[in-house]
RNA sequence: AGGUCCUAGCGAU
């Protein structure tokens, strides 16, 4: 069992879906049983093919094999569904989960922040608190998440999103602020969606602060910071970032 | 044996 499960997951990871799934056909048949990790690599494999139809025979056999209440399937079943688009299978299932920590609160604020569902993610995320959950990094992550997506739809759109788009800044300062307090602002993933996100909500100096302030940077902080510029039309202050970054010695790409 | 994570682009849809 543990080598077919070996082989899945290495497919999975390959991103060969299709194959991952007919291994485990092969497995069925040879009357080999599965076991959690087999669903979890199975999971990845729909996961990458994004496929709803699929995800839910899947999820059928997880039933079937008595994990129905498995926290980390469930969890994964949560951002899988989320990844196929469906927040409805993505609810139902955190919804019977007898126990949640907060890997998988995290998972459902990300379920609903990919597609800038703000007001929903922030409703979880009162949740989780009110139950106890202490947030994360990741937590943050994802709800910051919500943000950059719902001010990256309304940058775009020419005029009708300003108000909004203060209002998402307002969230994202409070976001900061906690951030703050839990010693996460260091860490760069934090640092790279805090120069998006204020960026996209047009606010270049909040997004030049923090990214002048990073202890370590990567090639997606100084992306961030550049693109931040020049969707403000500001090509002059981009090029000399782009400069700036190579004479550092940081590889575009 | 690894349940949740960043920008842009490229594919897929």
């Amino acid at each position: 069992e543990h080598s077919w499960t070996s082989l899945i997951l290495e497919h999975a990871n390959r991103r060969q879906g299709r194959q991952a799934l007919k291994i485990y056909e092969d497995m069925r048949k040879d009357g080999v049983e599965p076991s959690p990790h087999t669903f979890l690599a199975l999971l990845k494999a729909c996961s990458c093919l994004q496929d709803l139809k699929r995800t839910k025979q899947v999820h059928a056999e997880v039933v079937m094999s008595g994990f129905e209440s498995d926290v980390d399937i469930n969890t994964m079943l949560v951002d899988v569904y989320a990844k196929c688009r469906s927040l409805v299978d993505a609810t139902l299932a955190f919804d019977k989960m007898p126990h949640r920590d907060v890997v998988c609160w995290n998972a459902i604020i990300l379920a609903y922040a990919q597609t800038g569902k703000v007001e929903q993610s922030l409703h979880f995320y009162a949740r989780m608190q009110q139950e106890g959950v202490v947030p994360d990094r990741l937590t943050y992550i994802s709800i910051l998440k919500a943000c950059t997506y719902l001010a990256g739809l309304k940058t775009r759109e020419e005029n009708g999103g300003l108000h909004v788009l203060q209002s998402i800044l307002e969230i994202v300062r409070v976001i900061h602020a906690n951030l703050r307090k839990r010693k996460f602002q260091s860490d760069v993933v934090v640092g790279n969606m805090l120069i998006d996100v204020y960026g996209k909500c047009g606010s270049l100096k909040d997004a030049r602060c923090v990214f002048e302030a990073m202890p370590r940077r990567t090639v997606v902080s100084w992306n961030a910071v550049i693109f931040g510029y020049a969707r403000m039309k500001e090509g002059e202050e981009a090029l000399r970032l782009y400069t700036r970054m190579q004479r550092e010695g940081v590889q575009p790409d």
